[in-house]
Parts: C-alpha cells; sequence; structure tokens
DNA sequence: GCTTATTACGAATGGGCGTTCATTTATTGA
DNA sequence: TCAATAAATGAACGCCCATTCGTAATAAGC
C-alpha cells in the first residue's frame, strides 16, 4: 500500500515534524517518530527533505519569513508612535497564540541548527525585532515614551508577550481577548503611558 | 587509572551535566559526553546517580529549592508594596544572571521530567511565582499599582525578567547594574508607577 | 595492617539512531 | 497506451544510546 501525492506527503511531514518538535524538542523526536506520525516508512522522509536537520531549517525559515511578512503587513499604515505600538503588540500576541509551535521552536531550537541556517534566523530575527525597536526610538524622540534604553526595553517586551504561550489556554479562565488587553495595557504602562 | 574521592566526583557530575543539558539540552546529551567532560567512563556514573533521568530531576529541584530560599531571603524584612517589588525584580534579575544555566534548565527541560519529578517542579513554581503575585495584588488593593489581573501581569513581568538571559553578555555594551535599572523601570511602569 | 565498603574501569547488553538503497508501485505527460 | 518520473517499501548500514556487571583498585574504619 502506497501513498501517493508528494506535496501533501511533503506537507504532512512538516506539520508532523513541528508538532513533535515543538512538543519533545529536535533531538529528542526522530526520523521513525515523525515518519510513523505521517503514516510512512522511515526512508521515505528522504524523498522530501536531505536530512532531518532540512525540515528543522526549512520549518525555521519559512515562520520567520511569514512572520515577518505578517508583521509588516499589521504595521502597514499605521500612524503615530502610540498606535504602532499598539499595533505591533496585538500582531504580536496573537501571533503567538495562533502559531504556538512555529514560534516555541523557532525560539527553542535555535541551538539545533547548524552554523549555516542558524546565521539566516538571525537576520530574520533582528529584522523583527527592529520593527519594535524603531517605534520605541521614536516614542522616545517625540516624548511619547519614557525608556531608559530602546534596546534593552525593545527586548524586554518582546520576552514578556512571547511569554504567554507558555501558560494561555484557550478555555482557561480569562478569554483570548481579555488576556491580549492586559498585556497591551502591561506595555503601553512600561513605556510610561497612562490610559 | 581511578579517581579518589565520590563526593566531588558526584558535584563534578552535577557541574558538567547542568552545563551540558543548558548548552544541547537534555535529550541531545548522552552519558558518554557527561562522563567524557568529567573524565570519567559512563558506567562510573552509575555508582552516582542510577539514572540520567535523575541527574535532571536533583539538578532541577536543588535550583527550585535554592531559588525559593533566595527569594524569600530577598524580600524578607522589606516593607511596602512598591519596596517589595523592587526588590522581587532586583532579585529574580540577579538570580537570572548569577545562575543562567540553572534558569534555563529549570525552564526548558519540563518537558523531559517524567511524570513524578514533574509535579514537585511544577509545586515550586507555583510558590515562587506567588511571592511576586501577592505583592501585585497587595499593590492593586492599595491603590498603589494599576494592574488589570495580578495573576497575568505576574506572569508576563517574570517572562520578561527570565527573558534577560538571552541576550545579556557580562561584557556587552551596558554593564549588568545598568541593564538591572533599565528592567526595574520597566517593571515599576509597567504597573502603573511613574519614577 | 587488614578488612570492608566505595568507586572506578572496561567490556558487553539490546535497542534505537540517521541514513542509504535496491526494488516496487503509482502517477504524469506525450 | 506506455515510457518516464515520482514516491513509496522494507531491509540493511554502521554508529551511538542508556544501562549493567564482573573485576580491580582505592579509601576508611578497626
Amino acid at each position: 500500500m502506497l501513498q501517493q501525492r508528494s506535496k501533501d506527503t511533503k506537507e504532512t511531514i512538516r506539520l508532523n515534524a513541528l508538532r513533535l518538535f515543538a512538543k519533545s524538542g529536535y533531538s529528542a523526536v526522530s526520523m521513525r517518530d515523525i515518519a510513523n506520525a505521517v503514516g510512512i516508512q522511515p526512508g521515505a522522509i528522504y524523498n522530501h527533505f536531505p536530512s532531518k536537520q532540512d525540515i528543522l531549517v526549512d520549518l525555521m525559515m519559512t515562520h520567520m519569513v511569514d512572520l515577518l511578512a505578517a508583521a509588516n503587513n499589521a504595521m502597514d499604515g499605521v500612524e503615530g508612535t502610540r498606535n504602532r505600538l499598539v499595533a505591533f503588540a496585538r500582531f504580536h500576541i496573537s501571533y503567538q497564540l495562533d502559531f504556538p509551535d512555529h514560534v516555541f521552536i523557532a525560539y527553542m531550537e535555535l541551538r539545533s541548527l547548524e552554523e549555516t541556517g542558524r546565521q539566516d534566523v538571525y537576520v530574520k530575527r533582528d529584522e523583527y525585532e527592529a520593527i519594535l525597536r524603531e517605534v520605541l526610538e521614536q516614542g522616545v524622540k517625540e516624548g511619547t515614551f519614557k525608556v531608559a534604553n530602546a534596546a534593552v526595553q525593545t527586548r524586554a517586551l518582546l520576552a514578556m508577550m512571547t511569554g504567554i504561550t507558555v501558560w494561555f489556554r484557550e478555555d482557561g479562565e480569562l478569554n483570548r481577548d481579555q488576556v491580549i488587553d492586559c498585556y497591551v495595557q502591561a506595555v503601553l504602562q512600561s513605556v510610561g503611558i497612562q490610559e
């Protein structure tokens, strides 16, 4: 009994590898685990990816490219530093909640990447951080924000917002919008803006 | 050629396992890697720890117990919610910077723990979170802090402060105290306090 | 100094790892 | 319709895994 369409299989491999890597970590997941989840033999994966490492690189780079494009899209046309900060915060948190596995492995499995892939990911991550940093720098220049150091604040805020996936559950006490509002308020206040 | 003192060997195993787990992740590190770093044969580790899993449990529980004791000690006798918030923030950040490997594996390798050990760690972590949460709740009750939801804010602030280890380097542009001040200001402002 | 408990070595266990490959089967394009 | 291509099987490769164990060497207690 054989499978048929290559494109479907490749995407299924991606989906399952992502899920497994996010749950157990890259090195704890074997090609046999992935093949098992997909429903094929381990060797068949090599028809679609040259190696296990290439699956990880594919997942991380795809994620970073998508994330950047979505962020730029979300910020496009938003005027005013306060509005731009809120737009970025809402976008970032929503994206974390929509794609927790992507976000998690992009953060966690950097150390599992070999040198080549890692550099590419770093470049994209810096590009992403720069979006927020520029908003903060602009706000400081205008006097809208009160921030000691924009670069430090950028990393502090990203860590804060990214951490949401660790504990948030869709069926928890607070729903998604309520939690996002909490975070947005915290972000705004942290740069010295009172509601 | 044999080693001699058991107690030293056990501690050396702990140190090296911690460092290796933090760098590469629990499942990417083999008993051979650890033995190699210690300078003994793999089998000799089993004179000190019954299994690889037990090394991880030992490291994580020791860390959590130490962290809690140090936190309670740092907060002891500090009066006033604002002061207590600052004390906690300074303690937490300093501890991250002093013991980045401990902190990192306690956060990252929860998923590598089998059920028994994981529950024990969760209990300790909740206990730790409660210290900050109670400060925030007290501040809200008094009207000192402006926070939408103390539990959410607790996790947001912990994530923010814990994230410092990802990027901070002792030989970077800002020194430790300057960075801590940035974070403390961000923490204070995030709960609605202007300097 | 001798006995006993520790602690190390070093070889071996069975099993899982990433990857390769000859082969078979299904799909595609002329 | 039929050759060519794509994608699967299933067995095998050598290597590394966590762990075990018989044995030897060291340290501790009398």
